[in-house]
DNA sequence: CGGTCAAGGATTTTCGAAAATCTGTTGATT
DNA sequence: AATCAACAGATTTTCGAAAATCCTTGACCG
């Protein structure tokens, strides 16, 4: 399983908007057309993945969407069974505490670490990070739009790994990314949610921005123990928010 | 024309220890020799994977040798570039710590979580694998053939997995197994050398035994403080110890 | 003499068909 | 009525050739 982060998304400028993938390959190409719509939920939990209807879905031939199927099963987004072929991986309540909290556990590391080793470039990229995010944040509509939602968790996962670039760990950073991108598959749910329905009276009123603010003021401050400590109560309110959401009886998805 | 792999594992049921691969399915076998041959040392760092020296050495087609790349491609023991192919992943005794620290990092959670949550067939488990551990530490004569290193870092691989199997955390395993696969990588050097030169002058005498029974005897007794301590210790010895081995001037391998 | 570009060979990536395997059903037997 | 074997359809897995891409070599031009 896992792995495979930082490194490989230095290819870069691609203009990923229309599409959504500009990939050398095909195989890449698919790896991250699925894996989008996995994580937006367009394929469903425990959903069989055919290769017929991934042939008809996804204009590809077998290789390419077999290698994709690979790396996302290493991922742990598809579970395969031996002749029986892929589904998409379940997601419950209990699956969602373990990967924030194996996070929590990664990045606490990490960025005590950073703290440790960072230097003047690593705090510019956190403060321009929280400065591309805070905008974004701000100028979101309430009903925004599939491709406004991800561009805000790009924004997010930005600042979140600028806080741990510096942490000197390969490992490190290849198991934050991993992670992260477990989290925005129920991360997704919660964002919908919220721009459809802004305000929700049950829930006290989570000032996000605030949190990141404080966790880059005490990470650019060196204070290590607070900057854990917030990223780690963070983490935890983002999971009591997302089961909440879990809990509530779903809406009923468009066909 | 057909796949002349049926013929040659005519016995379905064949016992995995001559061929060492029994798979459903071929990329399944091919991404267990590759790997073992990677971890072996048989495949040497950096030592590009050509798709025609791969189909003669394991007399497999392109398809099966793909995923299996891929798959280790995501465990980090082969690399891949753009449109260039793979080659197998390099090993530096700076990766080499940061593997080991990040595997004591997750299993000192994993076993603090264990001790916590464990019952009496965790416990059971735990002196079942440190027994079968320990005979075949004893038996290990100082010439051991390849096989037996093998069953020896199986039964070492169980017993560390054994200690952590009640953490009740799907992802602290996982990591846990990815991360022990790559430490075997740096560990196998060690194996080989210890089994060609017994005793070394200059190695302060190491009691792995010992060892392994003072960290199952604070598991069991619940000292979740010592316990995490002394597994922390026990890595960290295995780091020196490699280290020193990896400082050394290489002997030639056989050609 | 140095640099650019094109042809040829080597290598990877993709395709679609063929083979192997699984699943569900029918029908015979006890 | 229940069990089991064998058949048929559906699906995955594997193969080998074809297409796409990269790398080297050598010729040509400034």
């Amino acid at each position: 399983m896992v792995v495979r982060a930082a490194n490989d998304q230095a290819h870069p400028q691609s203009s990923s908007s229309a599409t959504g993938t500009v990939g050398v390959t095909l195989a890449e190409q698919a790896y991250l057309k699925i894996r989008k719509d996995i994580i937006h939920g367009h394929l469903s939990p425990n959903q069989p993945l055919r290769f017929e209807y991934l042939r008809e879905t996804y204009d590809l031939s077998f290789s390419p969407l077999r290698e994709a199927l690979t790396r996302l099963q290493s991922e742990r987004l598809v579970v395969a069974s031996a002749l029986k072929g892929y589904r998409v991986a379940e997601i419950s309540i209990a699956e969602m505490w373990d990967t924030l909290r194996t996070r929590s556990l990664i990045e606490g590391q990490a960025l005590s670490q950073a703290i440790q080793f960072g230097d003047d470039d690593w705090e510019g990229g956190i403060v321009a990070a929280f400065h591309a995010l805070s905008r974004h944040s701000q100028r979101l509509p309430d009903q925004a739009a599939a491709d406004d939602i991800d561009e805000m968790e790009r924004r997010h996962r930005n600042f979140h790994l600028a806080l741990l670039s510096a942490c000197q760990s390969r490992w490190l950073m290849d198991l934050s990314s991993l992670l992260y991108l477990q989290s925005e598959r129920y991360r997704w749910p919660t964002l919908q949610r919220k721009a459809a329905k802004p305000s929700r009276p049950e829930t006290s009123p989570r000032d996000i921005e605030g949190e990141h603010q404080a966790l880059m003021e005490a990470t650019l401050a060196r204070d290590s123990a607070k900057a854990v400590t917030l990223l780690a109560a963070h983490t935890e309110a983002t999971g009591r928010y997302i089961e909440q959401i879990m809990s509530e009886p779903q809406a009923a998805a468009a066909p």
